[in-house]
DNA sequence: TCGAACATGTAAAAGGTTACATGATTAC
DNA sequence: GTAATCATGTAACCTTTTACATGTTCGA
């Protein structure tokens, strides 16, 4: 699913400009989808060109003039469409397992510093969507994709932590 | 971490070729990386440019001849150097969940297919990744990372399973 | 005999990030 | 006064996938 679709899917859910979609995307999006300002701009204007969405110019008094997107019947009916044809996949690219993978070419020092960083990379992540568990208005299906973000956080951070201080001690007991 | 670092790591387990770094991938990397052979062939030539790894020609009797790749010192020196300054991220990629957070756009049947899918997809994978524990020789470091996959997958597993069935009560509901 | 596995490769297209460019306002 | 936030956009670059191109051998 690329940005543009992500793009026009987040205006079925109201109004809104290239900003507070990038903003919308870390704060809902970022634990299974991210984009930069490079991509949704772009993007939205192409589905502004397919007549899948319009465009109003707010003037700011006291920011710069906002352009505010929103859908048309056709651009929901796309974005329903591929809802419909699109496979559930999940691409997963991890450096840190990439590096776990290699253990055996680090110093114990970078593998321990390498633990601790992912450790607290996932105790914020697992923070922020925690957060999110306290908006009671969320339909059902952002639930599940917070709740199973959760899980799969806390499994890891588990991982993480039980399986971390063996491997590290097994680590420095061969290389030593 | 891009596809020529990669192979180039996959070199210093031992001498390959492109197909075999390939099947490889998809025996062992899985969880958290992938590649097709529209990158791992012009990697491998880019490597043997840089002077990283060295290449002798098999002829094959029975089968085309295969080019053998086998890393030197610099390039093995270049892998350990960029291990060493690889920030340890992961990044994930779920068309899955951006079906769950647009679930209300979906009809019932829709979503319970998706959920099927998904759920049919992280049961091979677990699979898989369990089939994988029966090898001893493993270093603690590559144990380390299926394990960790495993638990991951174990946790996203129980999530559609628990939670999937009320979703799919609350979503026919909401639409009934 | 027919499909799967073995084996290598190229070219075009897709998709995205990063860095750059600009400039007002607000909070500390 | 200075950093952060608001706000939009482009262009160059990077990486990767997909589709194509080719040909053998082995097992069912």
């Amino acid at each position: 699913m690329n940005v543009k679709t992500l793009c026009l899917g987040t205006l079925c859910l109201g109004d809104s400009t290239g900003y507070e979609i990038k903003k919308l995307f870390e704060a809902s999006f970022s634990h299974f989808h991210n984009a930069s300002y490079g991509s949704i701009y772009p993007a939205l204007n192409q589905l502004l060109q397919e007549d899948l969405v319009s465009c109003r110019i707010e003037p700011g008094e006291k920011h710069p003039n906002r352009k505010l997107f929103s859908v048309n019947n056709q651009g929901r009916k796309a974005f329903v469409a591929e809802l419909a044809s699109t496979p559930p996949k999940e691409h997963i690219r991890s450096e840190f397992l990439v590096l776990m993978f290699f253990a055996h070419l680090l110093t114990t020092e970078r593998l321990r510093e390498i633990l601790e960083q992912i450790a607290t990379y996932y105790e914020n992540e697992l923070a922020h969507l925690n957060s999110l568990t306290n908006c009671p208005e969320h339909p059902p299906g952002i639930c599940f994709a917070i709740n199973y973000g959760i899980a799969s956080c806390q499994a890891k951070l588990d991982t993480i932590r039980n399986q971390g201080k063996t491997l590290l001690k097994q680590h420095r007991k061969a290389l030593g």
